[in-house]
DNA sequence: ATAGGATTGTTCGAATTCGAACCAGCCGTC
DNA sequence: GACGGCTGGTTCGAATTCGAACAATCCTAT
């Protein structure tokens, strides 16, 4: 089984296994960081997430749509998600005069409050687990990597089909 | 890592935005490939990988538990999996004679044949996202990362409150 | 001004996931 | 050989997600 000889739709086995393992990782990180999240500060990792969001941006506020995107979910699930942080007081919504079908999400006090309750642990873990493991050229590296990774998915975006260059072994 | 004078609570803005970017564009990855798996072969990915975990397995056979462990997901999910692709016809349940409580799915012919036809289209995608923006050496450095993290949760999975080092910041 | 088209956020039903409770079968010890 | 503890799978209800359909609003070109 050596590289070279694989037809172009299998992949490299070691290449594969890298593939298979940045799933598991990626999926036990997600689920380690959601237990833990929930087990102490009663949060979802979404929702944690949608915190964190609104309080780096500025005036602590954000359009529904722009925190779909940057969570990565769709519009729905961040209505859901929303009501339910309303419903906790963490969150609250106000209507913007410029348009008026927008809604700008804010952090309230105690959505605040709960965040920096919350952070230290959640970073520390993050440290702990993820970037402990990595000295500063490995960072930078990573950082290259995740870049190209998102261009990659912003070009497939644009161009469904996949780069021309490959002629699509899309099963039509 | 850089930038000394953060508070241990806080992680350097540099080092943040890495994860926030891990987590940005591992979310995209995932939702990618399973919108074009849906699309264009009808199951999910998670019903992909159980496909592709019991193709690679000796006697294209798996015991339920093995498969939740592998796919990273609850037993009850992977029932409720194993019963959709059941009905599908892509996968069968076998009693094991040696131990009575346990089961083994099989991956029937039907099965082989959909992942057949299934693994190019992905594994291009894969490769077109995911792979072909690293470079040998940088597929063997990743490779050690994700060893390392691996690691740190098995560490953290043995030892639930965190390495001792860090005493834990947990909000108790 | 206005029609057509895009964008914003919500609602709805279906699919999936999780965790806890549960039953059945295995295993070590007495 | 029976007992208590473990493990393997399933069932159940709750939570969350998705995508499609919808209503309101904005924008652009005429």
């Amino acid at each position: 089984m050596s590289a070279g000889d694989y037809e172009s739709r299998w992949l490299a086995p070691d290449v594969n296994a890298v593939w298979t393992r940045f799933l598991h990782v990626t999926h036990r990180l997600e689920h380690h960081i959601d237990r833990r999240l929930q087990e102490q500060h009663g949060i979802t990792h979404t929702q944690y997430e949608i915190l964190v969001r609104l309080a780096d941006s500025d005036e602590r506020a954000m359009r529904m749509s722009d925190l779909a995107e940057s969570i990565v979910t769709a519009k729905s699930a961040v209505t859901y998600q929303i009501n339910k942080l309303s419903e906790m007081g963490l969150v609250s919504r106000k209507k913007c005069g410029r348009d008026n079908r927008g809604i700008w999400v804010h952090l309230t006090e105690d959505g605040a409050e709960r965040l920096e309750h919350a952070a230290p642990c959640i970073l520390s873990l993050v440290r702990e687990l993820f970037l402990d493991a990595i000295n500063c050229d490995q960072a930078a590296e990573l950082d290259k990597l995740l870049g190209t990774w998102s261009d990659n998915l912003d070009e497939h975006d644009r161009n469904p089909i996949g780069p021309p260059e490959h002629a699509g072994p899309q099963a039509a």
